[in-house]
RNA sequence: GCCAGGGUGGGGUAGACGGUUAUCCUAAGGGACUGUGGAUCCCUCGACCCGGGUUCGAAUCUCGGCCCUGGCCCCA
């Protein structure tokens, strides 16, 4: 049999409802922080990418050529089209611009639990605010959408400026090595690292700043850095609205393109691939034609918040099922489309089943049959009845549709 | 790319010193039943991941691949 691709999904309609609701929730809580929701293409030139991040990536994209010869990938994360977005076209809205994403990415890496080829992001861009509110209301939005999901998750909040001063006589393809160690948590890959560029004074520093518990001890370790005062009032803002994090200033993120404020989520009940959201401050928008601006967000690993969060009841819908015998088929059409309109799902029997059957499917996959035989069509009116106690009457059609609308859902 | 464990109808499974027509449950479709239920009974549908090798004979042994699950690396 023909298989789907490695590291692909199907979802039922079970799962799918799952995940609508919490994609509507996460949109939703974005929508009443001003944020609105953008779309970009599904794929793009590849050289978007390679310009973000670097050739290396390649190999874990799904590149093709187009019919023109053109490279395109399909796109790995989202970040960087809504920033030449707004380079094509958004540079003349008012600033600050807040806008949202929902949209399916493609990676190609060996998949494993929470990980796939194909997999979804809910995001947010803050484009134009350059200040410790933009970065504070990034980590509170990012907080807010998480908790509407249900998930339960630790956020750790870090800065690269403190660490990033401390490694600043180091040459920057160094400090990156040895951010990377720092990221990782692996001290003795860190120490060696700086051993082996003469500076491994750097070494309990640096462990002692990913320690820190409080912003106060980070500049008493890294001493008074430019950025302090922002960094400050971030933490500030955020401790003022009672966010659950942990500052952390181990976080490097690896990224060339972080320009400040970092920070991270992880769910609590995920294996090795626990990281549910990644975010900071950045600046891209000047790497595709555009000015230098300020930009803050974040990206939240769609796909590992619902399999974090498990399996759960979908709110019931009451469901009509429409039995009808032959002579009665048109009417039953009629009849479906009342119920329709008046907001409810009506399934009309297509099988050419005996009544009998016709009731005992109704059975499995409804809360009301709207039977419909000679009779009924005779005298203009419907049998409805109640599959869950067995009641039934024959009444009007306008009475049913008032009777099951008046049921709710079950 | 690397490591470990797996792969039998749609779902869940039995069968493994190599040997009849591959077991059972469930789901689905039909019937008993042309105006009333999920029960019961009967019937039907439907599988050994793919390919090579060993053998008279492979679901079973062997090799390779693919895929799944978890982990390493990576993680924009």
């Amino acid at each position: 049999m023909l298989q789907k691709p490695r590291g692909t999904r199907d979802f039922l309609p079970d799962e799918m409802e799952r995940r609508r609701l919490i994609e509507q929730r996460m949109r939703e809580v974005s929508r009443r922080w001003g944020y609105r929701e953008v779309s970009t293409p599904d794929f793009e030139h590849l050289e978007l990418f390679t310009m973000k991040s670097g050739e290396g990536i390649i190999q874990e994209m799904y590149t093709f050529e187009d019919k023109g010869g053109r490279p395109m990938t399909l796109r790995p994360e989202v970040t960087a089209s809504v920033l030449r977005m707004y380079v094509n076209e958004g540079k003349v809205f008012p600033k600050p611009i807040r806008w949202c994403y929902f949209a399916d990415c493609f990676r190609y890496e060996r998949p494993q639990k929470g990980r796939y080829r194909q997999f979804w992001q809910f995001g947010v861009e803050l484009i134009g605010a350059d200040t410790a509110g933009a970065d504070a209301e990034v980590v509170m939005l990012a907080d807010d959408v998480l908790r509407s999901s249900g998930v339960t998750f630790d956020l750790r909040v870090g800065h690269l400026a403190p660490m990033k001063h401390l490694l600043s006589d180091l040459a920057l393809g160094d400090q990156r090595t040895v951010m990377a160690c720092l990221d990782k948590r692996d001290r003795e890959a860190l120490a060696a690292a700086l051993d082996k560029r003469g500076a491994s004074h750097l070494s309990d520093p640096l462990a002692a700043l990913s320690e820190c518990q409080t912003v106060a001890e980070v500049f008493e370790i890294a001493g008074d850095v430019p950025e302090r005062a922002r960094i400050e009032e971030t933490f500030a803002l955020l401790d003022s609205q009672g966010i659950d994090y942990r500052p952390d200033f181990g976080i490097a993120r690896g990224l060339d393109y972080y320009t400040g404020m970092v920070f991270e989520g992880f769910a609590r009940n995920l294996g090795a691939e626990n990281q549910i959201i990644g975010g900071g401050a950045y600046r891209l928008a000047h790497l595709f034609g555009g000015d230098d601006v300020a930009s803050c967000g974040f990206a939240i690993g769609f796909d590992r918040v619902m399999v974090s969060i498990g399996d759960f009841a979908l709110a019931p819908e009451t469901v009509i099922g429409v039995v009808c015998m032959s002579e009665a088929r048109e009417r039953g059409l009629e009849v479906a489309r009342a119920f329709r309109d008046a907001g409810v799902r009506a399934e009309v029997n297509l099988m050419e089943r005996g009544m009998g059957a016709q009731i005992a499917h109704a059975a499995k996959t409804a809360d009301f049959a709207v039977i419909l035989g000679k009779r009924e069509v005779d005298a203009g009116t419907v049998t409805l009845r109640n599959l869950h106690s067995g009641e039934q009457q024959e009444i009007s059609l306008g009475e049913a549709v008032a009777e099951v609308a008046q049921h709710g859902d079950r």
